[in-house]
DNA sequence: AAAAACCCCAGTGGAGAACGGGAGTATACT
DNA sequence: AGTATACTCCCGTTCTCCACTGGGGTTTTT
């Protein structure tokens, strides 16, 4: 139930490219990381992994850095978290085998827990949080 | 935001207890563990946290074990969580520090979102899931 | 060609998950 | 009564995963 440094840091540094998102330039990761005090080296692999998630998109070479793939309002927080937590893992055959009737009430409540939580970060764009700030 | 290993252990031996909860006799940690497939060296320190929180009470020596502290239907899943996945550590001195701005809205999004989640969690009870396993 | 950025892979340190040994305590048996 | 037995209880150890670091290599601009 925690938010893990991982994608807090991973919302920070995309809510910064939201805010410059508008002049068109690619950002580069060491300024990103000391404006929100992001390890780089660490927000390094965490651009890498949304970039291969479709949030954002890079550009090789000097003068070079990463962009929003698309409209901050068109980037949830949900989005985000989904690319970076790891896809959920559906019950795996694992599960299946092992299925007590408790263990698979105890499931559909996280479920539906988590849903409700998950309805409320897909309602949330990265726009709506840069407006939230100001 | 996944349901940790920990967590469900708990629950799923919770569960048990309140299935056996009428018979108002202590159950063994082993007997808990085999029942709901539950590594027992590990189930016994889960145990102890939760004695520790109030949500189960134990009896020492020969057929001692563990029991329910009160009625399956006064006990939600939220109580549960709250209890083994620490307190939820309040923003401390080191966060007010470095607030910037985005740090803020971010964890404030991240509040809204548990809170959608703890919601549900509240309101089932251990009686409430039995009932919906059979 | 040199510089500035991204990119990939491999390692370190600490926290949580799981394990083991033994001490403490209550019941049961003789 | 006294000893064996069956439990909880507490301490430290191992193992695995995540946050983080480092050393290169690759691509683009100047």
């Amino acid at each position: 139930m925690e938010l893990s440094c991982k994608s807090e840091y991973a919302i920070l540094a995309l809510l910064e490219m939201a805010t410059h998102y508008e002049n068109g330039e690619p950002m580069q990761i060491r300024q990103i990381a000391m404006q929100q005090k992001i390890p780089d080296r660490y927000l390094e692999q965490l651009l890498a992994s949304l970039r291969r998630g479709g949030i954002v998109k890079s550009q090789r070479g000097s003068k070079g850095g990463y962009f929003l793939a698309r409209e901050p309002r068109k980037i949830s927080i949900f989005d985000i978290l989904e690319c970076l937590e790891g896809l959920d893992v559906q019950t795996s055959d694992q599960d299946s085998h092992r299925t007590s009737l408790d263990h698979t009430v105890v499931t559909e409540i996280w479920q539906e827990a988590r849903q409700a939580a998950n309805s409320v970060l897909q309602n949330y764009s990265l726009q709506d949080l840069c407006e939230k700030r100001d």
